[in-house]
DNA sequence: CTTAATTCGGACAAATTTGTCCTATTAATT
DNA sequence: AATTAATAGGACAAATTTGTCCGAATTAAG
């Protein structure tokens, strides 16, 4: 469904979220293990991330990543995924083609569209702050 | 969503189930013209999908591509996409983790697990036969 | 029997995604 | 100012997916 870099990347972004919470700022190296990554690779899917404005970088000693308890409650889910793997979940054909709307559908258009709608809501109702509530509490997992 | 892969199988399928409803074997260079895929790739998956006895192959002169029409209107997308790539549509983790159930779930896991029902049922409530249909009359496309 | 048309299957090649390594840059501490 | 701990970024490597090529096998027709 998503790529690895996007499947990183949120996991590492609800972990920031998490800490960032409890105002503790995480290295790079707490990151990849608290979510079991490969480390390098993670710092790319963060690069990309805190260009784009979602998560919070801060470079030298003490550094790390953060994020904003305003971001926590208003950044989507959705926001996450579009950065790393763009909008091809949403706007693709299922089955490939460049040009399949309502005017000329494939043969699973409708089908899709509305599998598709459901996920998208889903992406945009579900924001940072919900999904770090169960983590605290050992209800979720970020890991394994 | 889909791989490549099983994009250009589902397309391939249903133009041949489209052709063997008129009684007409199609070859692959057929297929492939008329989907717009690459010839020697999808020779590839049409072997799976023989193999997996979702269409028939006849070798030799006037041999290529049909399905019966028992097939036609028994066979579920969901059976194609599973015989290509796998069930990790259904039964895998939207977070990659290797571990993630009820028990022991990611953040958005209930979130995922209706997504995925949903799109389960709708492959499994799709069949061939109804996918054919728009085609004949112009209602749908296979390529574009 | 020969030829032509076709799928099958193996080896290879290209492209993309995933992952690693090393140096540069930044910033806090001493 | 020097040291140290951290991210940034470029180059590279490995793995996977996508795609190509070619000879072998098969089968219908002449």
């Amino acid at each position: 469904m998503f790529s690895k870099a996007c499947e990183y990347g949120i996991r590492a972004t609800t972990y920031i979220a998490m800490q960032s919470l409890k105002n503790r700022r995480v290295s790079l190296k707490e990151i990849a293990e608290e979510i079991d990554s490969p480390a390098a690779f993670t710092a790319k899917i963060l690069q990309i991330l805190s260009k784009n404005n979602i998560v919070d970088s801060i470079k030298g000693a003490y550094g790390g990543f953060e994020i904003t308890s305003t971001q926590i409650h208003t950044l989507k889910l959705s926001e996450i995924v579009n950065a790393i793997d763009g909008d091809t979940i949403y706007a693709g054909c299922g089955l490939g083609l460049k040009e399949c709307n309502a005017d000329k559908p494939c043969p699973v258009h409708d089908k899709f569209v509305d599998i598709r709608n459901d996920l998208k809501q889903m992406l945009e109702n579900t924001n940072l702050y919900e999904m770090t509530t169960g983590l605290e509490v050992g209800l979720t997992y970020l890991k394994r």
